[in-house]
Order: structure tokens, then C-alpha cells, then sequence
DNA sequence: TTATTTATTTTAATTTTTAAAATAAATGCG
DNA sequence: CGCATTTATTTTAAAAATTAAAATAAATAA
């Protein structure tokens, strides 16, 4: 599929949401908040490398700060493409997500 | 990620919205008109069977019709689990897309 | 100088995705 | 009938993504 793979898309919504904190363990720390699963740092980590080789995150490293343990963060930003590449699967979503039927196991989603 | 895959999710509501046409060529005909994406037969037929055995989905086999070609084929249907798990990334997925800044690309979603 | 903390990278196993080929079972037609 | 065509599912093998765990790095604390 050419469509961004649900880690992918929760990944580029924390860089978006978390705006100037978008970094590793800070983004692993959003998609616990969103998933209520602990992610390993690899499957952070890995999937950042893979969107900034695409072209959909762009990055920069920031000096080390003074606090314990406090070296140096790799931040990221989304790039256009990596906004585009978020409103298709958006698109996508609202579309596969509309004009379901009725089958009655008491649930019926909202409208987008 | 004990979430549903992109592809999990998109076939589990074809499978929805197909009622009582929904079988392999079928659905991977209604995955084409979602994405735009022409999925191989196996992209189709593998993670159905996952979907299957993991219990979101139910299948029975149908008797041939005599039309050209009309061999029996293989019925899905949502389980109790299957609506379950769709409901759950609909939560993430609304979770994830609410409360996003302003980032100025020209394009910001709409509320959900 | 050793321990602790925050952070990123690497690695190796598993799982998922995909494309392509194989198989199956039906009708159509000379 | 027998061979072609169509609809359909299964199998297989390669490629890509995901994950967990361990390694490495660089800072402060004690």
C-alpha cells in the first residue's frame, strides 16, 4: 500500500502535536498517551529514520542541556510532503469509515 | 502495535460495507475504489485469513451459481470482536487527530 | 571515577505485505 | 467431448515493517 502505515500516521500526528518537544522518547511517551501501549524505543526510533529518508520529516540536533542526562536531542518537523502524505490517509479513513450499514451489534460509528 | 493495521482495519470495513457480497475479489475490488490502489490477490487473501483466525471476522463457503466461472466462494462476516477492534482504532484515530496546531501548510483537519 | 539518567543506534527475530505462480472449479464453444 | 476462458482461492518466496533487547553515547550526580 502507498498509504502511510498506521505507526507511520501515529507517528507524523505526535511530531505535528508536540510541535518544539518533537523528539525520540518524547514521541514514545505521546503514543503511549495515545495507544495506551508501551512501545519499544526501536519501534520509535526506526520508523523516524524511515520518514525522514522519505521525506516526510526533516530534523536537526539541538545542543546539550544542563540537566542530568541531558545531551544532545535529534527534534523533528513535518515537511509539505509530510503533511500532504497525512491528509490523503485522512481522506482515505473518512471515506472507508462513511455509509457503513446497520448490522446491530449495538454500534453504528458517528459521522465522521 | 495491539492496534489494527491499515490494512486490517480498511478490509474489516469492506467487509462492513459489503454485506452480503463480501468475498475475496470482491472486497479487494472495494479496497481499489477506497485507495485508488490495485492490492495483488494475495495482499487480499492473507490477511483475510489472518482476520480469521484471530476471530474478528467469521466465513462460510458458498454453493456455486451458474454463472461462467461461478465456482462457491468464501463468505466473511464481522464478529462481535471484529466490530470491537474497529471500534477501538476509531477512538486512537480520533484521539490522534484532535487537538492539532496551527503548523501553517496551508491546510489544518477538520474537527474529526 | 563510578553510578545514574536521558537519549540514540544497532541488531536480530518475527510478522506483515506483496507479487507472482499454482491450483481449482465453473461455463462456453467448436 | 475437450480445450479455452472466467471467476475464485491457495501457496510460496521475497521484501519490508515491526518489535524487543542490547549496545552505545553523553550528560550530571555523588
Amino acid at each position: 500500500m502507498d498509504i502511510l502505515s498506521r505507526m507511520e500516521e501515529l507517528i507524523l500526528l505526535s511530531v505535528w502535536k508536540l510541535q518544539d518537544e518533537a523528539y525520540g522518547l518524547e514521541i514514545r511517551k505521546h503514543l503511549y498517551e495515545l495507544t495506551g501501549q508501551d512501545l519499544s524505543v526501536g519501534a520509535v526510533y526506526v520508523p523516524l529514520k524511515r520518514l525522514k529518508k522519505r521525506g516526510y520529516l526533516e530534523s536537526w540536533d539541538s545542543e546539550p542541556t544542563d540537566e542530568r542526562g541531558g545531551r544532545s536531542k535529534r527534534f523533528f518537523k513535518l515537511t509539505q510532503k509530510g503533511v500532504g502524505a497525512l491528509q490523503q490517509v485522512k481522506t482515505v479513513q473518512e471515506h472507508a469509515w462513511s455509509g457503513l450499514p446497520d448490522i446491530g451489534f449495538g454500534w453504528t460509528p458517528s459521522k465522521s
